[in-house]
DNA sequence: GAGAGAACTTACCTGGAGGTAAATTACCTA
DNA sequence: TAGGTAATTTACCTCCAGGTAAGTTCTCTC
C-alpha cells in the first residue's frame, strides 16, 4: 500500500460507445445550461470520465460543440424540410374551405405548422435540450461552431419564411418587417413549447403534438374577439 | 516622471450618478448575456470604471443582480397588474359579441393581452433587456437574487394564469396542463417579442405594440383554418 | 507471457473571473 | 491653505475552467 494504486487504465468500455456518451452527455449540458456556462468538468462527471478524456476524443470546447451540433442540426433541418413538403403535398385535409383565405400562395398549407410541430417532438425525443444547439447566442463568434449554426438557422428560416410571408400574404400585409417578426415568434414558439415540454418528461410526443393542436384551436377562439384588421387602434389607443 | 502617474482619485461624479450607470451598464450585460456568462470587468469596462468599484458600490455579484433585478421586477409586476385591471374594466372596447364566447369567465377581457404587451413595452423601453433578468434561470439557486426572480416570476404567472385559464375555459377545456402549457406560451410569446424588439432598436413601443395587434389579427386568420376541435387528429394523423 | 496499442488518468500550466485591503487622488469646507 | 472625506485605483489573492504532456493500466494477440 506503499504506491496509492493509479485509478487509469482501460474500463473496457470501447472508443465509439464513450464517444456516444460523451455527445449525449454535452449535449444536454450545453443545451440545458448554454455554451458558455456550461463546463467541460461536469460533462466529464456525468459520464464518469475526466475532463481529459474529452479533449482527446473531440479537442477543444467548441470543437465539441459542434460535434453535438451537427448530427442534431442536420437532423432537425431534414425532418423540417420533410414535413413542411408534406404539408404542402396535402393541402389541409379537413376544411380547406376557411372564411377569410384568398388563397393567394398554395405553397404553405394551413396545417403545416402542426405538422412541422409533431416532426420536431419526434426528431427532438430522447434529447429535448438538443434543439436549443442551434439556437446558442453565446458561441465564440469567430468559431466553426457558431458558422454552422448560423447555417443552421438560417434554413430553419427559409423554411419558415416561406409559410409566414404566405400568411401574411393572404391576409392582405406586406410589411416585410411583419413577416420577420411572424418568423421570429413562430420560432420563438416552438422553442417555448420545447422548453415546456423539457418541464414534463412524461409527455411523449404524440401527446405534445395533439397538445399544441388544441392550445391552436383556442388560440384561434380568442384571436378574433381581440385583433381584427385594425381594431387595434382603438384597444391600444385606451391607454392614452 | 519618474513614478507613473496614479489614474486613482475621484472623477467628479458623485456616487448616486455612477451607481445609476453601473446598473444600467449591468442590467444590459446581465440581460443580454444572462448571469452566469456576464462579467463584472465587462460591466466595468462599459461604465469606464475598475470592477473594485462595483463591489465597493453593490458588494458581490448576486448583490449587483438583485440591485438590477428588484426595480425592474416591481415595475414589471405593477404595470402588468395595471394592464390587466383594464383590460378588464374595459372589456373588448371594440366587437364584444365575438362568434364562439359563452362569457363564463368575464375578468379577463378580449383585449387584455394586447395592452399587456403595450405596457411591457413601454415600460421597457430604454432597458429592453431588463425583461430576461426576470426569466434568468443560472441564478446560484439559493440566493436571494433566485429567490426574488422566482417571486416575481410566480407573480406574472398568477395575472397570466387568469387570463389563460379563461381563455381554456371559455373554449371547453379543463386539462390543468393545457392551461400551465398555454401560460408558458404567453409569456414565451411576450420573450420572443421582446427579443425581437431588441433587434429592432428604432421600433417605439407603440409601433411594436401595434405590429403585434397586427400579428395577431393574422394568427387569426390562420388558426381557424388549421386547427377546429378535433380536427387536429386528422392533420397529425397524416404522417402515420 | 511479452509486446503493442487502446483506454484512461495524474500532474501540470495558463488565463480570467470573483473578491479584498490598502493606497492614491480630487474635491469641499473651515 | 490645511485637513477631512468621497471617489477611485493598484496590487494582490484564490478558485476554477480550458487545455496539454506524460505516464499508467488494461486487453488483445502471437
Amino acid at each position: 500500500m506503499a504506491t496509492p494504486p493509479s485509478r487509469a487504465g482501460t474500463k473496457g468500455v470501447p472508443r465509439a460507445r464513450r464517444e456516444e456518451q460523451i455527445l449525449a452527455a454535452a449535449t444536454e449540458e450545453f443545451g440545458s445550461r448554454g455554451y458558455a456556462a456550461a463546463s467541460l468538468p461536469a460533462v466529464a462527471a456525468r459520464v464518469g470520465v475526466t475532463k481529459t478524456l474529452l479533449h482527446q476524443y473531440f479537442g477543444a470546447k467548441q470543437d465539441l460543440y459542434l460535434a453535438c451540433l451537427t448530427p442534431v442540426g442536420d437532423r432537425l433541418v431534414a425532418v423540417i424540410r420533410a414535413a413542411v413538403a408534406e404539408g404542402a403535398a396535402a393541402p389541409s385535409a379537413a376544411g380547406p374551405s376557411a372564411a377569410a383565405s384568398p388563397a393567394a400562395a398554395p405553397p404553405a398549407a394551413a396545417g403545416t405548422p402542426l405538422l412541422v410541430l409533431r416532426a420536431i417532438f419526434t426528431a427532438l425525443e430522447g434529447r429535448r435540450e438538443a434543439w436549443f444547439l442551434v439556437y446558442e447566442t453565446s458561441l465564440p463568434p469567430d468559431s466553426e461552431a457558431a458558422r454552422r449554426a448560423a447555417e443552421y438557422r438560417a434554413a430553419v428560416n427559409r423554411l419558415a419564411a416561406d409559410g409566414t410571408a404566405g400568411l401574411l400574404a393572404a391576409a392582405g400585409h406586406e410589411d416585410p418587417l411583419d413577416a420577420d417578426a411572424l418568423n421570429h415568434v413562430w420560432q420563438g414558439l416552438v422553442a417555448t413549447l420545447v422548453r415546456w415540454w423539457i418541464k414534463h418528461p412524461d409527455q411523449s410526443p404524440d401527446a405534445m403534438a395533439r397538445r399544441c393542436a388544441r392550445l391552436f384551436a383556442v388560440a384561434a377562439a380568442l384571436a378574433p374577439a381581440t385583433a381584427q384588421g385594425d381594431v387595434s387602434g382603438n384597444l391600444l389607443g385606451g391607454a392614452g
